[in-house]
DNA sequence: TCCATAGTCAAATGGACATTTGAAATATAA
DNA sequence: TTATATTTCAAATGTCCATTTGACTATGGA
């Protein structure tokens, strides 16, 4: 059975609003892509919302039987390791490029579109969540919520920033190569950051009394 | 002297930019703020480009004169909550509106558009330096050239993680407020994180040498 | 064979913009 | 005042899109 236009311009369709996003992508370069014309669009899916919608729950669905992370029973800090690594290859998709669905995720959070909620609950929440567990394993028990959270965003912030920033760091240190190696070694350094960062939790306590310092304005 | 038409769009343009970004800023919204009309801009600009570039050096120059961070001569763990606080409230801009300088920054850094360059040569590795002489001072001695970059990354990657993945967190989260005691205590955990990463350095050297693992594709 | 339905296509329509134009208004200098 | 240069304005033009239209083709029963 050859591909129907409509599976065909769903795969293009990835391709395109994972490079471009949402509002840059145009329908002309997807359909030009999938070899077929802007009326199909009409046609299979009413209009480019609609489209955008039907194209990532594809990708959801296709995301379900994918690769999970297995965090086995390993010791958190292992754990944490192990959600880093995957984390920097797999949704920041480094050195080699991440799936569609990662980069639409991604494109999402720079630039909203309505989905972004279906995309919070189906995809972002699961995978915060595992990240959660074994943040409030690691801190000490009588950890906050607010640390907990802080510490979840300090490991996924320090990841995502390789993919936001990137721009910018390559206009600072035009050197820099993102071979595997490479990202390793970066994985390797955000995880013992967040490690210590987390270790050293109970002694922050008695310093974090200090009120709010001024900030000059 | 009344204020010229000119000086009116420049600094309607420099809040029309910062709030929706190049692309997304369209030329009716900034002259409608500056109770002009369309035909100015191309008579004072020629183009939305080069306006946009006019803006942004206008911007740069104030910026010149404006607030710098003052590090003093405190011990460098102290400049280095000192900088945190500092970008997470001058730069991210969290709990009262940033400068539209920082905005276009952040946008730039999100879409970027040709001026990127001079942004980042004129404002962007300046900031960037002085972080980067606090992190040196703060490892080891022999600390690699790697080393000070990651570090600079993971401070500033946690703070404009609060910037750049709002929407996701708002989500995820419906109940944080940014006030300003709240911003507070995030610079606090942001600079206590990676303060304590920095002191985990000589210990990390030795585990370094754990080859690349495999990460599931 | 005939017809209905599904699918495809090139071309038209219409909206949102940036950009240009030429005339009108205003300031400036002689 | 008069001439000249600036500055503003409303309207026209052109471009890039999404969206719609109506004609054309293929398929699969009756």
């Amino acid at each position: 059975m050859r591909k129907s236009t409509r599976s065909k311009l769903i795969e293009a369709a990835l391709e395109v609003f994972g490079e471009r996003g949402y509002h840059h992508a145009t329908i002309q370069q997807i359909v030009r892509r999938a070899g077929t014309n802007v009326a199909a669009i009409n046609y299979h899916f009413g209009d480019k919302a609609q489209f955008y919608g039907e194209v990532v729950s594809h990708a959801l669905n296709l995301d379900r039987d994918a690769e999970r992370i297995d965090l086995g029973d390993e010791p958190p800090d292992e754990q944490l390791r192990t959600f880093v690594f995957w984390f920097l290859h797999h949704v920041v998709g480094m050195h080699k490029p991440s799936s569609s669905l990662e980069k639409i995720h991604i494109q999402e959070m720079v630039n909203p579109s309505p989905i972004l909620d279906t995309l919070v609950d189906t995809f972002i929440r699961p995978n915060h969540m595992k990240l959660r567990a074994i943040v409030a394993d690691l801190l000490p028990e009588d950890a906050t919520e607010q640390d907990i959270r802080h510490h979840c965003f300090s490991v996924i912030g320090q990841c995502l920033h390789y993919k936001f920033a990137r721009p910018v760091m390559d206009r600072l240190y035009a050197d820099i190569e993102y071979t595997e190696d490479y990202v390793n070694a970066l994985a390797e350094h955000i995880a013992n950051v967040s490690l210590a960062g987390m270790r050293a939790v109970p002694r922050q306590r008695l310093v974090a009394a200090r009120g709010g310092r001024a900030h000059q304005s």
